[in-house]
DNA sequence: TATGAATGAGCATTCATTCAT
DNA sequence: AATGAATGAATGCTCATTCAT
């Protein structure tokens, strides 16, 4: 026990783990460089620094390598996204600030990197894996919408929001917020400026608020 | 349908023509069916009722004819949305009716087999091809968009919606149509009911309309 | 009969045979650019000026298109040579500086386009027709050397020549001539000078009549 | 016949090298047999009794493949034939009846199965890789050449043969030796007989000896 | 007769996957 | 556990050749 405090012992007690780690980033980098038919087991192993058999000791398949690779991103964008949705837990004072300030990085979040690339990844496949799908939207797209809904429930409870169906509202204020830039983004083929960013999600707040916000009268 | 030639003069006028759209239609079910990669051209001579020769005789490369299949197929589905937007180019009563049917037609289409294929057809070659996604959507998302835009603008110069930014506006209400439907038909993987079509059609538009509606005051 | 003198009546009533000529001529271009194998039908038919199923009229095969196409290019190449070595029949004052002349043209017309293609091309095919080689050297090789064992005897004859076996001795005397060039050559890969044809063809000469010449004693 | 190894030594430490000499070997089998284009990988892999993609993993292309086939072989068909040439550095007593011996074996050598494939199947493709006369000739005829110019130089100091340019001389014997047989055998299509190498080889040498032989006076 | 279009057969190459070490 | 080497299966593409006009 002692042993595994130390870093020789946490690569060795943990070499395993540490390579699946290993292997599993290697093949989301080569995954999203290349798409899951174009990606070859051999790039992805030179990635990781091992051997191809060795990729095949962890993980069975290449369908299998893709699949946990594609779930494991979808667990750690959704908690990106979960941990920004979270900011609507404290009492909220001026809730079109708050809003806005939540949409923008959610907003910015869903445009980066892993985010995109996980989606991608998982529409490409609809064809050869098409539960792919509903296994990475249950983690990411239904866990954000259900949190959502959980905060709009709220606001409305504290009179903030107008009485409503919370998960239709939060769909659509999801819509609001990322369905705009689908088009202008071009899935990361065209840059997109932080100042458009801003624009699309404080548009988003602005009309959702109009819809759904409690009246004052 | 469109019968402008004998049968005669089809066949014999145009038998080029025929075929080569007979390609891009078999063409186009195989890769909805597979994928780019997945689907063989061998395949899609199959479908096409032509030797894999003839095939190249009229694409000179898989990608061509992936190209000019996803180009043509867009401007179909593109026509087919025009179509459906263009009811609001009439004189306009009862504006939440006609809105909620041109939404609900809208997410129809959006959500057939032609629309969803080429979605994520377009998606799934990001990394090969970035430019087609260019291609297809400057032919369908960015025209519906603009479409909508114009209708907008149109309705706010005659006082039935509040001044605004149109293609802010139209892009929002595009958002709230098809965007909820993203993560519940799951591209097509689970069959989506006409009376949750209705049901998010609706809601689009009583939400863009809250928003967008003039002061009736 | 009138008409066969026109340039019109020419194309017209020997249009067939034009066009033969063409192909034939259009193939040996191709083929000594290609090879055969490499060489298209297609290709051929276009630098003809035809369309493909016109060469397979005149020619069923590619293979009877490459047979004819060498046979004809043989028979040309030999007539080109036997012509430099009939200088031989008139009577001959000065052995030495009409052999050098005779050997100096010989050489220059074997390096020449046709020749060497023709060459090169018919060894190529071993393989696949072994009987070429037969058919173009019995046409080129054997009447050349034929034509030399015949000059060669009539030198005996004369007494200017040692006795000898007028075969063999021209063989030896083609071999002097062309032989050393084979090596410097590389088929065409390098440019051989004149200076260096005149080198090597005044060398056989010498090294031929040394061995060969009567004793003058 | 070279056993520097241990049977088991040999599979255990040079198995690779083994597979890589069992493919070049089935590859010239195979080249000789159908020549480049007309040789297929799949026919070169059940040659060496390995499955197609060894031969990929050995060599990246057909091209390489080739290319490596032929230099090897080239080196040993001019191992071979230098041997021959060797036996001239022995002091000569018989001059005609050593070079007749040498005459004969290195004619018999370059009719011999390997040589004659060697060179019509780099011959065959001059269009496509040109460079590769230029390879195999550095090995092969420069090199022989080069080895008898060193021969006939120190003859020539020995007071055995007259004066002369070496080089020019080898190119000469060479060419009298084997060139007679270009035509006679064509290119292993007929079978020669030891009788005909006999003549030929004796006839060459005879004739090189009148036009170079020091006087004996 | 000449041709545009169509086709059957063939071939190099790649890749996921598995042994033997 | 990790790897070098080997393999079976699959696919894009080309080309000689033939119909129908």
């Amino acid at each position: 026990m002692a042993s595994m405090t130390t870093a020789a012992g946490r690569s060795l007690s943990h070499g395993r783990i540490d390579k699946r780690q290993a292997i599993l980033a290697a093949a989301f980098t080569v995954f999203a460089r290349r798409g899951y038919e174009q990606a070859g087991v051999q790039e992805v192993a030179e990635e990781a620094g091992v051997a191809k058999p060795t990729v095949y000791n962890h993980m069975s398949d290449k369908e299998t390598l893709f699949r946990e690779t594609l779930i494991e991103t979808a667990e750690s964008v959704a908690a990106e996204n979960l941990a920004i949705i979270d900011r609507l837990r404290q009492p909220v004072e001026d809730l079109p600030a708050v809003l806005e300030d939540v949409a923008y990085r959610l907003l910015r979040t869903c445009c980066g990197e892993r985010s995109r690339a996980l989606r991608w990844l998982t529409y490409a496949q609809v064809a050869r894996f098409p539960d792919l799908i509903e296994a990475v939207q249950s983690r990411t797209t239904s866990r954000i919408r259900d949190a959502f809904a959980d905060r709009i429930a709220w606001l409305t409870m504290s009179g903030q929001l107008r009485p409503c169906d919370p998960t239709l509202a939060a769909e659509q204020l999801l819509a609001l917020i990322t369905g705009p830039l689908e088009g202008r983004g071009r899935l990361g083929t065209r840059k997109v400026t932080t100042a458009e960013l801003r624009t699309v999600s404080d548009a988003a707040v602005v009309t959702f608020l109009r819809a759904y916000e409690a009246d004052r009268a």
